[in-house]
DNA sequence: CTTGACCCTCCACCCGCTGGAAGGTCTATA
DNA sequence: TATAGACCTTCCAGCGGGTGGAGGGTCAAG
């Protein structure tokens, strides 16, 4: 199968399947006589893995690892836990991150008129010399 | 004051100062018979003020747009308001997003044994052709 | 014989910096 | 006076994870 189906089946496209290889993620495939990338329905498997980690948030890097945990028959699957929670911390911090910023930008906009004049307490807010 | 003074008065590297000099977000100061960057005080308020926006995950766009407001003293604080509304949605978007990521990864989580055995309901969960 | 849909490689760009090379300038000290 | 060290300058490269486009080759249908 030449790369357009193998992006039509997997959902990852055609630039990205060509990135991954590039960047050792995907093994290079064989080669059809015109030089035409020729992939097997492995591939097809392996780019629906890869979608869907990265859908997780996981970097190329950890997609890596999942993909070679993935191929190998004798993984444990402690590993594959790990890398998980590992993810699923860095969400919480994200989430804890975000949250508080939300508050914050909640508290700025509580103390702003928000009518046709200059006075602004979130410019105000921003000009002052918190967190250094 | 030189670059370095400025950096530290304002909390930002003197690398991003002269970034966002590069970038048209502060104006170019002008310069001593040496060459160096020259500020003043003003710079180092609006490199507060941008620093500040930053922490709030202003693009440096929106921080231009911020700065400009800032500058002006016939802005409209409703003007202000409204680009904190808007990157407030984002972050509300930001925390829906992860927060289903994060059950998802529960989900996940939930059904591994996380043993020496590969046999693993994460690998076979992420294999599966979700959401297409 | 041409059109259009594919495929190929290579290079540039996005954002928001950050690091480093290679060099100039200024001050303090030996 | 020489030199060390802390500054400053410009320019170029790289991060992640692609995306867009130029400039070309290949193949089947009409």
């Amino acid at each position: 199968m030449k790369i357009g189906e193998l992006a039509n089946l997997s959902g990852v496209p055609v630039k990205s399947v060509r990135y991954y290889e590039e960047e050792g993620i995907l093994p290079a495939p064989r080669r059809l006589e015109n030089g035409y990338r020729d992939y097997s329905k492995t591939a097809v498997a392996e780019l629906i893995f890869l979608r869907q980690s990265r859908q997780f948030g996981f970097t190329l890097k950890e997609c890596r690892q999942l993909l070679q945990l993935w191929r190998d028959p004798n993984r444990r699957s402690a590993e594959v836990h790990q890398l998980v929670i590992q993810r699923q911390q860095q969400v919480e911090r994200q989430i804890t991150d975000l949250t508080s910023m939300h508050e914050l930008l909640s508290n700025l906009l509580g103390h702003c008129a928000a009518d046709d004049s200059p006075e602004c307490a979130i410019i105000d807010s921003l000009s002052e010399r918190n967190y250094e």
